[in-house]
RNA sequence: GGGCGCGUAGCUCAGCGGUAGAGCACUGCCUUGACAUGGCAGGGGUCACAGGUUCAAUCCCUGUCGCGCCCA
């Protein structure tokens, strides 16, 4: 026996450990299945279950349990990815607590640490994945700093030089002072920030008591400065152009450069050129050949190697003394200080509020600064070409579609990739550095070594070349790009990699299709020849109810761990469903959740009525073959919804999948088949009993299979409880495949009619206010034949259903004081004397007369129209022309019914 | 500045050439033997605005306004 309510908490984790200890979730590329892989987007080994998690995993689950049941060999990839920089914290802050730190114990005791820290807490988010009934397959789990992995980003990187397309380079990058390494442009955010413009007068070279005012946002930039640019044709400048400034405080003298970059709009049209840290700057700087002194160190303090040497006193403009007593300054005191001094020297001409946008790091938060350093660059450009092509080509598809113009859009102008970060826990850079800097890039040290014999010319027995390997490690994304091949095997040709890939479809949201779908294309298709996956589908962001990202400061974050204590995983796994439409953010809470918890009771009390009244699995079942009205209606109804949902997750439309599931479960097999069934149900010796059963069992079979991929748990629950199939098995269930043939049209439209038909009489008698304990009768007028043998069939049901006495036809005399209403061509008459007032009826039959002489005008309008009669397709004219004369014959019957009234 | 998306019932959203829908909320009635986490019924919409195309526009096109996101 089914318990009186379903209490999630009890079953889901049995019920998880038993599908996989059972092999559910395993792929099987030895079956002859076709095979349909999804990768997990890997999250971070040191995240926790988020909302925005809860709502990509649980559609990726949907996807792969329904393949699953289509008879798919389903590949879906669990893992983790190492997240460089956050792991990093994470362990440096343990250490930090215990006064400790990575410089103090060293690199290789560090890494160890960190090994240890994800052997203990890493990867607590694959934990909760299975709270939510991921149906991962478990035993091959990858991680990125995997030995396989590892090994693939050691090939990937090492091809890849090879063909030149990973090079070092020194360029201005995007530098976080606080972790002391270069991050990709992806990960830096502009932020608008309220700050100042100066505006600081440079002293012209030679022309006593003459200056050029330039307006800044960073003054202390200025000691970098090596050139003043003003726009080529900006005529207050144009005789200055080619002469020098004194740089104040340092007494350099820089050239004054005429340069497009230059706007003569903003600030007084003279800009000061800092090109080792500013983008712009930087381009300026190399158009016109200029030096790039570096004014501020990894840590963002003033640093004057590069300029220590040109300081030059200068009166009233420069006191090499001040420049000195700068060293070892933070940027903000800094500015403070040159600020100041410039002041005193008369050297600060004014200052203005000004907003601009400022580099902040997505992580941490720090203000980004441009840095010239040396980094290992990739050459996204050339990887991006073949990428662009396959999807153009069809060969991969987003899911929007619209989503491939942001794909194109960035692969286009797509920049080199600064692979390298100055961190230590991630992928080391395979590459070692000879005596003299010569690099050499191989698999591993003694690779190199070798190479680097032969390149110095070492003869057997001389002292071997001391290498050093480059200290840096690769972005994580570098080995995320690699996923979709590297977690099945590669390089090693394995059978999986040969089964499973390309995979058939990816799941995420949009905010990675630059870091992560488009680096997964490159590498994809360079090193595999083919596409990563085939679809990619892109979800939108989860959002709260009021439609606010969810964030850790506004503290309006869903944890879904809590939902799924409070609501059961179903509930939550139903909400997410059915708030992912196409291109839309989902808004996600609580209340949401609650309510998807009604449908899953209603099921769970469905299916307990139906065990309650001997509704069995019956397996000599043939809907084909059944015989009552009930059993063929439903058994049709079914097949529309498996037809619905099918195509709802065919389109990825989780939307419709969820309301359709929900329609038909709860309106037409609740609602109303339970309904029609409850005295057949209850009856032991009923005629249809057996079939009407058998019907019932079959069509809740079908609902549990529906429902299964989106409610796994309660769906498994009952399949078992009622005697489906063994526990746990309804995960391996054949996914119904719609039989359309099963429609039968008369059936549909007797049982449409009985709906209808209580449906009218329960309206009327509540506008009427009958109580309904009171019981009236209903007599057919103008009935024909087949409508008076349909109430006779249904009188049992329409008494119960509508609180009908009994069901006759009218013969004689309009009782008095009646209510009528139209329903095709008869009249329902329902004698309520002394129930109802003749006056109130007359107003709602006017009213119903109103709106039919309505409708007839518009139709007959259309109708009149030669253009719409001529034009219009020939079947929506018929259709006007039936829907004219249908309202027409009701309203007869309404104005007849109107003169019936007394 | 460029691109994408969105303005439909009080709220959240579906629909997207020919009858405007759902869930929740709201109102009234109902403790009927599956379910009050329930049942029955009801009210509520110039489909942002203005033009255009069409026999016909919430739907297609153009523009305007408002909102959001991405890129610069």
């Amino acid at each position: 026996m089914l318990e009186k309510t379903f209490i999630p908490a009890d079953v889901e984790a049995p019920l998880y450990s038993l599908w996989e200890s059972a092999g559910a979730f395993a792929a099987d590329p030895e079956s002859g299945k076709p095979p349909f892989a999804v990768m997990i987007p890997p999250p971070n080994v040191t995240g926790t279950l988020h909302a925005g998690h809860a709502l990509n995993m649980t559609l990726q689950d949907v996807l792969v349990r329904w393949r699953r049941m289509q008879g798919h060999d389903v590949l879906w990839q669990p893992g983790t990815d190492h997240a460089g920089i956050a792991t990093q914290l994470v362990v440096e802050r343990t250490l930090r607590s215990e006064g400790s730190g990575r410089d103090q114990i060293g690199r290789d005791a560090f890494i160890e640490r960190v090994w240890e820290w994800k052997q203990q807490s890493g990867g607590s988010i694959t934990h909760q994945l299975r709270r939510l009934g991921s149906s991962l397959d478990w035993a091959r789990e990858r991680f990125t700093m995997d030995e396989g992995l590892s090994q693939a980003v050691r090939e990937v990187f090492v091809t890849l030089h090879r063909q030149g397309l990973i090079y070092r380079d020194r360029r201005l990058v995007n530098w976080d002072p606080e972790f002391g390494s270069a991050i990709s442009d992806l990960e830096v955010e502009s932020r608008e920030v309220r700050g100042h413009l100066w505006y600081l007068r440079y002293p012209v070279a030679d022309a006593p008591g003459e200056f050029i005012t330039v307006a800044t946002t960073r003054p202390e930039t200025m000691l970098g400065d090596s050139a003043v640019a003003v726009h080529p044709e900006d005529a207050r400048y144009a005789a200055l152009v080619g002469r020098q400034v004194v740089l104040p405080l340092t007494g350099r003298r820089i050239p004054i450069v005429a340069d497009d970059y230059s706007d003569p709009e903003k600030g007084t049209g003279a800009v000061k050129i800092t090109p080792a840290h500013d983008f712009n700057d930087f381009e300026v700087g190399q158009r016109h050949g200029l030096p790039m002194p570096q004014i501020l160190d990894t840590q963002a303090r003033i640093v004057l190697d590069d300029i220590r040497d040109e300081l030059q006193p200068v009166e009233g403009i420069a006191d090499p003394a001040f420049v000195r007593s700068l060293a070892g300054q933070a940027r903000g005191a800094a500015r403070g200080a040159i600020v100041a001094e410039l002041e005193r020297l008369g050297l600060l001409d004014r200052i203005e509020a000004h907003t601009h946008q400022v580099p902040h790091a997505e992580r941490g938060g720090a203000v980004v600064e441009p840095r010239l350093t040396t980094q290992w660059y990739c050459d996204a450009r050339h990887l991006a070409g073949p990428a662009v092509a396959a999807v153009q080509q069809g060969r991969m598809q987003f899911v929007p579609r619209q989503w491939e113009n942001t794909f194109f859009a960035w692969m286009r102008d797509i920049q080199p990739w600064c692979i390298s970060r100055q961190l230590w826990w991630g992928h080391r850079i395979p590459a070692w550095y000879g005596p003299d800097g010569e690099v050499f890039v191989a698999h591993d040290a003694q690779a190199a070594q070798a190479q680097a014999q032969a390149h110095y010319g070492v003869r057997p027995g001389e002292p071997a070349p001391a290498l050093t390997q480059d200290p840096d490690v690769l972005d994580t994304w570098f080995s995320s790009a690699l996923w979709p091949f590297s977690t099945l095997g590669w390089p090693e040709r394995s059978p999986e990699l040969a089964r499973y890939y390309p995979t058939a479809a990816l799941i995420t949201g949009f905010d990675i299709i630059f870091f992560w779908v488009a680096r997964m294309m490159m590498m994809g298709l360079h090193f595999m020849d083919e596409v990563p996956f085939r679809t990619v589908f892109i979800h939108g962001l989860v959002r709260d109810e009021q439609g606010r990202k969810m964030s850790k400061s506004l503290g309006n974050g869903i944890d879904p761990l809590e939902m799924i204590d409070q609501y059961g995983a179903d509930a939550l796994r139903f909400t997410v469903c059915a708030i992912t439409g196409l291109g839309r953010d989902a808004r996600l809470g609580a209340r949401r959740v609650e309510e998807s918890r009604s449908f899953v009771t209603k099921l769970w009390n469905a299916a307990r009525f139906c065990e309650m009244n001997g509704v069995r699995p019956d397996p000599a079942f043939d809907p084909r073959s059944a015989r009552h009205p009930l059993s063929r209606w439903i058994v049709a109804e079914a097949q529309h919804a498996a037809a619905d949902m099918n195509a709802a997750l065919e389109a990825f439309r989780y939307d419709e999948y969820a309301q359709a599931g929900y329609r038909f479960t709860w309106n037409r097999f609740c609602d109303w088949f339970l309904e029609f069934a409850k005295p057949i149900l209850g009856s032991a010796e009923h005629p249809d009993a057996a079939e009407v059963r058998a019907a019932a069992a079959h069509v809740l079979g079908l609902i549990l299979r529906l429902l299964n991929p989106m409610m796994p748990f309660v769906t498994e629950t009952l399949w078992a409880g009622l005697g489906y199939g063994e526990r746990g098995g309804l995960i391996r269930a054949a996914w119904p495949v719609a039989d359309q043939t099963l429609h039968d049209d008369t059936v549909a439209g007797e049982v449409d009619w009985a709906i209808r038909f209580i449906t009218e009489i329960r309206a009327v008698r509540a506008e009427m206010n009958v109580p309904p304990a009171r019981m009236a009768p209903v007599l057919l007028r103008d009935a024909g034949p087949e409508t008076v043998a349909r109430a006779h069939r249904w009188s049992e049901a329409i008494g119960r259903m509508a609180r009908v006495s009994e069901v006759g036809v009218l013969e004689g005399v309009m009782p008095k004081g009646a209510a009528q209403l139209v329903l095709d061509e008869a009249t329902l008459v329902l004698p309520l004397h002394g129930l109802i007032d003749v006056e109130v009826e007359r107003s709602r039959l006017g009213k119903e007369d109103a709106r039919l002489a309505d409708e007839i005008g518009k139709a007959e309008r259309k109708l009149a129209n030669p253009d719409f009669v001529a034009r219009a397709k020939p079947e929506v004219v018929d259709e006007m022309r039936a829907r004219l004369q249908g309202f027409r014959s009701d309203r007869a019957r309404i104005q007849a019914a109107l003169g019936r009234l007394d």
